[in-house]
DNA sequence: ACAAATGATACTAATATGGTATCATTTATT
DNA sequence: AATAAATGATACCATATTAGTATCATTTGT
């Protein structure tokens, strides 16, 4: 069904990763050491993050990535908003005819209102709940 | 979001064609006519929903095809999973070392669950419950 | 015999996703 | 000042999925 793309996971992938870190500034190459996410496309999702202030960064020798937010203040849906275009509601499936109109169309109606539901659990999602179930887990 | 694509959409657009029609057997120029969906596309949609015996078909001239089911017996859900291979539960969306391992990893776990939630709504919306949704906006 | 239908299947086109490469710019260090 | 280590911007390529067409074979009513 594909909710989240590869896009959005190595995004979170490489949040959690700096959210764990005790260091500061991270640079690719230790977010790729970390996260074996290919380096080239991490870099890109990274500078990705900083436009969108999920990260700041910094250049030049020393440089890399800071997480510039609290872990429980990023959910899963900032992250799939960013790389998922189609988060948006979808439009008309068929060119009319079907239903009279887009506005009274049982079937874009009923999907409407499951993709509403997608958004919300993913917004309930945050980093911080993804650290803590990991958590846990690793009590037992 | 792409919860459906437009085979699904399709599939459910001559299936409820089918369901209001009062003819027996349907031929593809005909549900081509009341959905004007393209027409070698839906041929190749209602012999694949034959198939998997939404429909029953018929060759030969006066042929077509006849719904076998009861609107109330088909859910989205059922034409999802002929059109939409990636409905089964998604792996892992890492190459490993983000998570330990697949089990207890906490994002897929979130995701998985999220999809189970969509599988079951998508279960719970029939042929019938679309019909019905159009028939009483049209009483207003 | 023929025309009107579907069956099977191969092919093409468009789009979305995933990923790489390169040059420009900045900055800490020496 | 020179250099190396970093990101910024951006163009490009590869792969997979989805969407759609076309064609030949087969069946069947008239
Ligand atoms: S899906 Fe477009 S009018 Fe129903
Ligand atoms: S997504 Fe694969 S181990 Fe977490």
């Amino acid at each position: 069904m594909k909710l989240i793309t590869r896009h959005t996971a190595y995004a979170v992938g490489a949040i959690l990763f700096a959210a764990k870190s005790k260091q500061d500034i991270i640079s690719v190459e230790e977010f790729y050491k970390g996260t074996r996410i290919p380096k080239a496309f991490l870099r890109k999702i990274l500078q990705i993050l900083s436009k969108r202030n999920i990260f700041s960064s910094f250049k030049g020798k020393q440089g890399g990535f800071r997480l510039r937010k609290n872990s429980n203040q990023i959910s899963l849906i900032d992250i799939a908003d960013i790389f998922q275009e189609g988060l948006k509601i979808n439009e008309c499936f068929f060119k009319k005819k079907l239903c009279d109109s887009e506005k009274n169309c049982a079937l874009k109606k009923k999907i409407d209102d499951i993709e509403r539901m997608v958004v919300k659990e993913l917004e309930s999602i945050t980093i911080a709940s993804l650290l803590n179930y990991n958590k846990r887990r690793r009590l037992k």
